[in-house]
Parts: C-alpha cells; sequence; structure tokens
DNA sequence: TTGGCGATTGGCT
DNA sequence: GCCAATCGCCAAT
C-alpha cells in the first residue's frame, strides 16, 4: 500500500484501452484515476470495476441514446457520469466502438493522493471509507455531471493514468445492486482488498 | 403530465 | 441487516 508518485504516472493513451467492455473493465484495475481541483489533486488506484457491455439489460445504453446517456455512445475512454438515487454520481469509463453504448463503472478506488481534500469533501477520515463505492468515490474526487462526456485519455479536470506499482490478483463474480442480468460474472475486483465495496465473501 | 423506478448511502435496530 | 431518503429519467397516460 504505498502511494505511487503521479509523476512515475502516465496518462493512458486509447490506443491501449481493450475495445471489449468486459476486457476494459478488467484491464483498468490498478490503473490510476486522477482528479484536478483548485485545491489540489486528488487521485486513487482502481480496486472494483463493473462492466456494462453491449445488449446488457441493466445496462443504461440498452433503451438506445437518451440525452442523459449519450457519452456511452462516444469512442472509449470518454466519462459517463450520472445521478443515481437521487444523491449519489457514478463515474463510467466509455468502452466499445464509437456509436456503441456501453461502458464500464468505477465502483471503487484506493486513496493515493489528496487524502485530506477527500476527507473534507466526504465528511470522514475513516481511510476505508473515502471512496469505496461508486457515490463515495464521486463524492471524494467532486464529480458530477458537468464532468459527463470528458475525454479520460487527455491530461485536463479528470483523467486515467498508468500505476508504477502492480495490482493484486485478480477476481470476478457477479455485479452488485442491479436486478436484471444479475448473473452475469462481470464484476471485476482486486481480491482481499479492504478498499473494494461490497459484503466480504464477494471479495475474495 | 405523471408515476414508478433505480449501477446507493448512511443511520438505526 | 433493514430501510427510508431523494430526484432525474423515461415509458405510458
Amino acid at each position: 500500500m504505498i502511494a505511487p508518485t503521479l509523476t512515475s504516472s502516465r496518462v493512458l493513451d486509447r490506443a491501449e484501452l481493450p475495445v471489449d467492455t468486459a476486457q476494459l473493465a478488467r484491464f483498468l484495475i490498478g490503473k490510476i484515476v486522477v482528479r484536478k481541483l483548485t485545491e489540489g489533486v486528488v487521485a486513487g488506484r482502481i480496486v472494483e470495476t463493473e462492466a456494462y457491455p453491449i445488449g446488457d439489460p441493466a445496462g443504461h445504453a440498452y433503451r438506445g441514446k437518451t440525452p442523459r446517456n449519450q457519452a456511452l455512445f462516444l469512442e472509449r475512454g470518454h466519462a459517463y457520469v450520472y445521478l443515481a438515487y437521487g444523491s449519489s454520481f457514478m463515474l463510467n469509463v466509455s468502452s466499445e466502438e464509437p456509436g456503441v453504448g456501453a461502458g464500464v463503472l468505477i465502483r471503487a478506488i484506493e486513496p493515493t493522493h489528496g487524502i485530506d481534500i477527500m476527507e473534507r469533501r466526504r465528511g470522514t477520515a475513516r481511510l476505508r471509507d473515502l471512496a469505496r463505492g461508486p457515490g463515495r468515490l464521486c463524492a471524494a474526487l467532486s464529480i458530477d455531471r458537468r464532468l459527463d462526456g470528458l475525454d479520460l485519455c487527455q491530461i485536463g479536470a479528470l483523467w486515467l493514468g498508468t500505476d508504477a506499482q502492480i495490482a493484486g490478483e485478480i477476481g470476478q463474480g457477479k455485479r452488485i445492486g442491479i436486478t436484471r442480468a444479475a448473473e452475469s460474472p462481470l464484476r471485476f475486483y482486486v481480491r482481499n482488498n479492504t478498499f473494494v465495496s461490497g459484503p466480504r465473501a464477494l471479495n475474495l
């Protein structure tokens, strides 16, 4: 759990992102999410993702393109941000070819940079709770609809980077909190990592 | 125009 | 573990 130096992290090139949604979800484990705020830089290592592939009844693109979900149809590597349950924002990375609606939900990160900023944004000092869960992650990183459609393969307000550190063993299982297509093993996580959300039994 | 419904969270039992 | 809060979205009226 050594914090990586951001200077050794480089922004992800779109060409290295797998086109396939499930493959992208796995690929993103261990990568870094960087958020630039006026107060400073906030960042963390991705430890949990979920794939919402082509034709997924649980995916927001299932019923076609709308003003809300259009970012899912952008070329892979763009942000799709939406509000869930009236209170929590969710950060997704668009996947597949341009014009095809699919994406990867970033469910949790292990905080590495700007922890004091995250603590203020979240109203807690419990490191484990800062960004464990998709809504908490967005709150900690000050992510909302204003970032919807942003290119995450470009340094700016929010981007994805490499990490010098190798992620732990990657587990795969059912997605959390959905009712349709709930059985598909499209959730990826770092095994036995304390910053992964969901029941302990699902993180082994 | 309206009503049902979430890719969740935090507080309480 | 259970449950209410909360509100934008969209299918159907």
